[in-house]
DNA sequence: CAGGATCCCTTCCGATACTG
DNA sequence: CAGTATCGGAAGGGATCCTG
């Protein structure tokens, strides 16, 4: 229960899952939409979604090979909850900046 | 706005704010409630709360002194969107497992 | 009671290089 | 294109001891 919470919360987690919600991708695709994500990164966060059944892996046996990823039934239900955490964040990441300013030059 | 999302996601900083969420604790309080957690790591987050305006720490000069740490305003607000996040876990924890048995017996 | 300081081990993660 | 392997620095975090 912690641990599916940590990694829900993790990093890059939400980005790629955010990401995916708007539709599959493909591996460079998730790349381009995260720009700053490493590829050791990405393929660990999809293989620890797609371990937990909320992403979907599929392969194209194309020349060159390309690999989709959507996210499961599981993974979408995760969209709800996930959106009203990022909107908490953006109504109150102003809020947080002013309290560190405060917090930073009270000390 | 990355930084407050991994913030929030953090592995102790949800159950603190869960904690304090149904009342305002003591620093020992807190300790009890969540067993697992060091002096270290509670302080830790406490002051990253209190920090980000999400967490009121408030001193009694009592003898010996005591420390008191309730939600601000902010750190309300945050609960709803959490409490939807954890009732998602609580839904889909079983079914992870089920998922992670799956891909663990089949690789 | 509520912490700060130190030590030290583990995990994270970016950079680089290599493969089918 | 879609990854894996390896290395090394940085950060996380527990244990222990000390303080007002």
């Amino acid at each position: 229960m912690r641990d599916v919470l940590s990694r829900v919360g993790d990093k890059w987690t939400m980005l790629v899952l955010l990401t995916l919600a708007e539709a599959p991708h493909r591996f460079s695709q998730v790349q381009r939409a995260i720009p700053d994500i490493s590829k050791r990164m990405l393929s660990q966060t999809l293989q620890t979604l797609e371990r937990d059944g909320l992403v979907l892996r599929q392969v194209f046996a194309t020349k060159p090979p390309s690999v989709e990823y959507r996210l499961t039934e599981l993974g979408c239900s995760l969209f709800e909850p996930l959106t009203a955490l990022v909107r908490w964040v953006e109504r109150s990441h102003s809020s947080i900046r002013a309290a560190r300013q405060d917090y930073d030059t009270s000390s």
